[in-house]
DNA sequence: ATTCTTATTGATCATATGATCTGTAAAAGG
DNA sequence: CCTTTTACAGATCATATGATCAATAAGAAT
């Protein structure tokens, strides 16, 4: 079966001297690190377009290194992946936002609010959305372990925080709060996984997300 | 890089007869369309499970047939991938909805609720999922297709409906109604594609889904 | 039983793919 | 300028993979 071909889409048209698959370019040696570096950078642009089983020829092809390279710097695909993978998942979830979201200074709505603006554009970004998705497929257990860690850190405080904001007898449950954090979501879903068309800034569809969620609880809007 | 193999989890433990991959069975000839329906059937649940990279050497040890004969009935692999997306898209949505979503005779929650228990008992299933997600990020044309047809026959006419049934001044848009619609489907991806634990059934979750977002547009919730 | 049809197999091909190894040349040190 | 180091390329290997084809045997027909 033919691999579609992987051309980038030209997002942040630099043209500077740093510029992979120059085509006429000269063999040019590289610090170990930089070079690494390098590599890891397009693999993650690479992976993210093609899937997981990417052919090593290709992403070299796109690097504009020689495929035997890659393996100068990585003792396998594997370990490349794993390099991909730490590369992506890393600080993806700020370490403040378990502090930050149950800070009671601050209201409840606006304190969501903030969270879901700023993990918002953390992973509305095509890399992280299709690694993400595609590593979830293949059983990841990165992907586990992130998603175990988003429920304690941030959904299960958050939800505690609801309880406490709430002056209604119906409760919300980490079902709920799921749901939330869903709807949110699909809507990187939508635009990288299905490249369907969306809203250039997803604030305000999150805004009333979050409000209808906030209404449901008859938790001040202020 | 060693591909992990593909173990059918003995959902629904038939040993009936037509179990394939019986260790010890002899050569049986099948009519040619019975043994083109086994082995789009195979085909589905190892596609689903492996991705749609799969090998066909494998899909055929899991049939219990040579691979070679897989393109007896199949001119080549993306043909039977072909087979595979009709198999699994068709009838995901059921025609009769567009008409029973705007019948005013019945309450818009009872609609809702109606469409949204009928439509979760059919995505939420293993190979639905995971060959859409997959089917997805490969950008098959079908995906869009399906996800549009979503949008004008059942997801534009909701909206159309809310709006008659609101009385409130702040109407939702699409976005909203898609922010609806994610929030639920994330259940299925959680269960499928991620494999967290999720509630067994989803009914209750996606009724106070429903009931939030009516509750937020002040449409009566008999 | 015997013959006939054809569904199915086993061997095989061409190419793709991850990985290895040796030689080369780019940069640093003198 | 010369030497040394080593990042890098090119050739190559072993195996995997999609696909082909002649031979075979299961099941139907006679």
């Amino acid at each position: 079966m033919q691999e579609e071909s992987f051309l980038i889409t030209n997002r942040g048209m630099d043209m500077d001297k740093t510029d992979i698959s120059d085509p006429k370019a000269k063999r040019r040696r590289l610090p170990p690190d930089e070079r690494r570096q390098q590599i890891v950078d397009g693999a993650v642009a690479f992976f993210a377009e093609v899937g997981l089983e990417g052919k090593t020829r290709d992403l070299a092809k796109h690097l504009g290194i020689t495929q035997s390279l890659l393996f100068n710097y990585f003792e396998n695909k594997e370990s490349l992946i794993e390099a991909v993978y730490a590369q992506v998942y890393i600080d993806r979830l700020s370490p403040e936002w378990p502090h930050r979201l149950v800070d009671r200074g601050v209201p409840l709505r606006s304190r969501l609010l903030a969270f879901y603006k700023d993990y918002s554009t953390l992973i509305f970004q095509y890399e992280w959305m299709r690694i993400f998705m595609f590593s979830g497929l293949a059983g990841a257990e990165l992907n586990r372990r992130y998603l175990e860690h988003l429920n304690k850190m941030i959904l299960h405080p958050l939800l505690d925080e609801i309880h406490a904001a709430s002056s209604r007898s119906m409760m919300p449950d980490m079902e709920d709060l799921w749901n939330l954090h869903g709807g949110i979501v699909y809507i990187g879903i939508r635009q990288h996984i299905y490249r369907m068309p969306c809203p250039e800034d997803p604030s305000l569809a999150i805004e009333h997300a979050v409000d209808r969620f906030l209404q449901a609880f008859a938790i001040e809007q202020d």
